[in-house]
DNA sequence: CGGCATTTATTTTTT
DNA sequence: ATAAATGCCG
């Protein structure tokens, strides 16, 4: 497992070998052992609600895992009566492996611990049928359910260029998110040129004929049912007689219901959350749902876990410093015992290439030790950004100076288009009546089955009201087709039937099954003939994919659980700077952490602003409080007065979040290129200058950015450099006579912005930065 | 039906 | 700038 971890969390739950041995030790429970005393009362407050707030870095896995082992030790529940909660399957395997841990040898498995989803799949196929799915029910993929929403767009006689399925995807899903079925789309929601609602109940009609849910599905059905048998919901009600939910500042509307639906009987549920790390408002998620918990849940304890175990206090007072901006927050004030430890850094560029270059050198420094700081891994070092195409300048620099990098959340290995395909293949293989997976490699590779081929092997299912593979067979035995289509079509047939016939016979392991599968289909085949730099790629991870079947039994488990799984650990052994997304870094922690890009219209986001206003401004801060938190021992701000978007070069602001920044937790740098390419005297000065000028508080460099942008800068490469002391412009006029500390009296024949061009009297011409020179009579002899 | 040209969008992302 | 996604023509 990657080192940066919660690695703190660990070591101080670190138990002597001896107490470990011996299982159960007398009187005490090591489980509880270094909790602080807000943490033992999460730990130990088992009955009724309990909302834990946990600030970032306070120890809440620790706390939540220490009560599930409590649960058990203290025979309060036993391991299937515990539901556990969490969003991504690394959360709960990460739990489940810690509950290990801490309960010694004896693991027994906790089988109502997992995602939202997958637990939701558990109960939906007990009881597939009360919302008129068969237990065999196959979880869509986006890909899938976009295709699908095509068709019916296209049914409907509605333009699909002014209306992309993409957004109907988009809306349904936010329906689903708010647990509306189509029934309960409020009446008058013209949404989606007033077909929305329409569209949405034709969507989930058609699911419920290909046997089928997505995403928002697992969770919608299992609250329907819910709603509508009692009796099944009484069932669950006395099954879990714990319930812990982690990140429920993330839950939306549907999970929330689901969840009081499920916590009525026994009242027994401990939600863990951050209301401050609540950054997934745009895909639904209800910071409501932990502001009012309280309401929710009568008599509920609240705890507060503020003692932050994770960064310095220098960050810790520039996070909390931020966040203090929002109104509607629950309140926590992080604090820690420690006392060492360097102020944040902030730091302005000119350009997003050269605050690239300069953090590439920023790393390889702590790589080498700087500032009397031992050498730092790559490893430990992370960039967070807010969009993903900011990565792309990092991914320049680093290649081009050979460091090491790893970006994190990419494409998921799953999501990838080569996968997909291999993955439909097995799909139809397993059931040939799977029509969403046949019409996806249907003609992939290309068969010349086209279009029309596939519309007329449509009709003729539909008509007949047999599967897409059957129809097929159908046209291949009495014609119907062209020549070409007949022929591929047969031989694609005759292949399927081989297989799934080859399945049965369970005489082959499904590896080599799946082997035989992507040769005969020619699928191999084609991305070998495929020149484009990816097909090498993609053909590996082909071999990946088929290597990742050892770990099932069988086809059809490997295609059960791939659907709910989004694997993406392929973990080398090289030392690697981390580069990614802000909602990306969120739960994890580096000791060194760059937070680029922090201008306003890039972060916080334009977009975040304009479609929700304050609030927007709020997840976006809360955003740079989950940034800024990441971060163990050092943590880097900046940002660049000018940036090349969408092919122009646009200039901005600094974030209006660095002047929240508390000044006394930040040291303001001067990048090395301010010195014009001169000498570099006078560089401690100019720094102590700038920090007693508090100068990215002062307006200095909104009146930079206004006067830069009102030039129209679009030769930015023209007049490299930075205004710090907007006042050192104006004092200098062509000829004037000055003086430099190290070059001498000169006269200034040009100005470009803060640079002089001086002819120096010793004979000497250069360019320097104005506030490096004085005017001549000011020189005292 | 497939390949090349033109067009268009472009925050964040899990399940 | 760039990539992905359509549209048109052979």
């Amino acid at each position: 497992m990657s080192s940066w971890e919660e690695s703190d969390a660990f070591k101080e739950a670190a138990v002597p070998l001896s107490q470990q041995a011996m299982g159960a030790p007398r009187g005490g429970s090591p489980y509880m052992d270094g909790l602080n005393p807000a943490q033992r009362e999460a730990v130990e407050t088992l009955q009724g609600p309990v909302l834990m707030l946990a600030g970032a870095g306070t120890g809440k896995t620790r706390a939540l895992t220490a009560r599930i082992v409590h649960l058990l030790r203290t025979g309060t529940a036993r391991p299937n009566e515990i539901l556990a909660v969490t969003f991504t399957n690394k959360a709960a395997r990460e739990m489940k492996m810690r509950v290990g841990g801490m309960l010694g040898e004896m693991v027994e498995g906790m089988p109502w611990l997992g995602t939202f989803h997958s637990l939701c799949v558990k109960i939906l196929r007990r009881h597939a049928e009360l919302v008129g799915l068969k237990s065999n029910f196959t979880i869509l993929d986006t890909d899938d359910q976009i295709r699908l929403l095509k068709q019916l767009i296209a049914a409907e006689g509605i333009d699909d260029k002014r209306w992309p399925a993409r957004m109907l995807a988009g809306l349904i899903d936010a329906w689903k998110n708010r647990a509306w079925t189509p029934e309960r789309v409020p009446a008058g929601d013209d949404a989606f040129n007033g077909k929305g609602q329409i569209l949405y109940a034709a969507y989930q009609a058609r699911l419920k004929t290909l046997n089928a849910a997505d995403f928002g599905d697992l969770l919608l059905h299992v609250v329907t049912i819910f709603q509508e048998h009692p009796d099944v919901l009484d069932q669950y009600r006395r099954w879990f007689k714990y319930i812990l939910v982690d990140e429920y500042q993330d839950t939306n509307v549907a999970q929330y219901l689901w969840l009081r639906l499920l916590a009525a009987e026994h009242k027994n549920i401990c939600c863990v959350g951050d209301d401050d790390q609540s950054i997934y408002g745009w895909r639904g998620a209800e910071v409501g749902n932990i502001l009012r918990f309280e309401k929710d849940f009568e008599g509920a304890t609240v705890i507060k876990l503020e003692q932050n175990y994770r960064s310095t206090p220098h960050i810790l007072g520039a996070a909390s410093g931020v966040i203090a901006g929002n109104k509607t927050r629950l309140g926590k004030t992080l604090w820690t015992d420690r006392t060492d430890g360097d102020k944040v850094r902030l730091i302005g560029h000119w350009d997003g290439e050269e605050e690239a270059r300069w953090i590439g050198e920023e790393i390889e420094n702590y790589q080498h030790g700087t500032r009397g700081l031992d050498p730092i891994s790559a490893d430990s070092m992370a960039i967070l950004v807010r969009a993903s195409h900011q990565m792309r300048s990092f991914e320049d620099r680093f290649l081009t100076i050979g460091l090491p990098y790893r970006v994190i959340g990419g494409p998921r290995f799953y999501e990838r288009l080569e996968i997909r395909d291999a993955m439909a293949y097995f799909r139809v293989a397993v059931s040939n009546d799977d029509g969403l997976a046949f019409e996806r490699i249907v003609n992939t590779p290309k068969r010349g089955i086209g279009d029309k081929a596939q519309q007329t092997i449509n009709t003729v299912a539909r008509e007949n009201g047999i599967s897409l593979l059957e129809a097929s067979r159908h046209l291949v035995e009495q014609g119907g087709l062209s020549a070409k289509a007949r022929k591929e079509l047969g031989i694609l047939i005759d292949g399927f039937d081989r297989w799934s016939a080859a399945i049965r016979a369970g005489v082959d392991s499904h590896i080599e099954i799946a082997e035989v599968i992507l040769e005969e289909s020619g699928y191999v085949e084609y991305w070998q003939n495929d020149k484009t730099p990816e097909a090498p790629g993609r053909l590996e991870n082909l071999k990946e994919l088929v290597k990742a079947l050892e770990q099932f039994e069988n086809l059809q488990g490997f295609l059960e659980h791939v659907s709910l799984i989004m694997e993406n650990e392929t973990e080398d052994a090289t030392e690697k700077v981390s580069i990614m997304t802000l909602h990306g870094a969120k739960g994890l922690e580096f000791p060194v952490v760059f937070l680029p890009g922090w201008e306003d219209g890039l972060f916080p986001s334009q977009r975040s602003m304009d479609e929700s206003g304050q609030a927007g401004v709020e997840e976006e801060r809360r955003l740079a409080y989950v940034g800024i938190t990441r971060a163990e021992e050092q943590c880097t701000i900046s940002f660049a007065a000018n940036r090349r978007v969408y092919g122009s070069w646009q200039s901005s602001m600094p974030s209006r979040f660095i002047d929240e920044l508390p000044p006394e937790h930040v040291e303001v740098l001067t990048p090395p290129g301010l010195y014009g390419g001169g000498s570099g005297y006078g560089a401690s000065d100019m720094e102590e200058k700038v920090v007693n000028a508090d100068a990215y508080n002062s307006p200095g460099w909104r009146r930079m950015a206004a006067r830069t942008s009102a030039r129209g800068l679009s030769q930015p490469s023209e007049a490299k450099g930075i205004v710090i002391d907007a006042q050192a412009v104006s004092t200098f006029t062509l000829g004037d006579r000055v003086h430099h500390k190290a070059l001498g009296f000169g006269a200034v024949v040009g100005i470009e912005g803060d640079k002089l061009s001086i002819v120096f009297e010793n004979g000497g011409a250069k360019k320097v930065v104005a506030s490096f020179v004085t005017p001549a009579d000011d020189v005292p002899f």
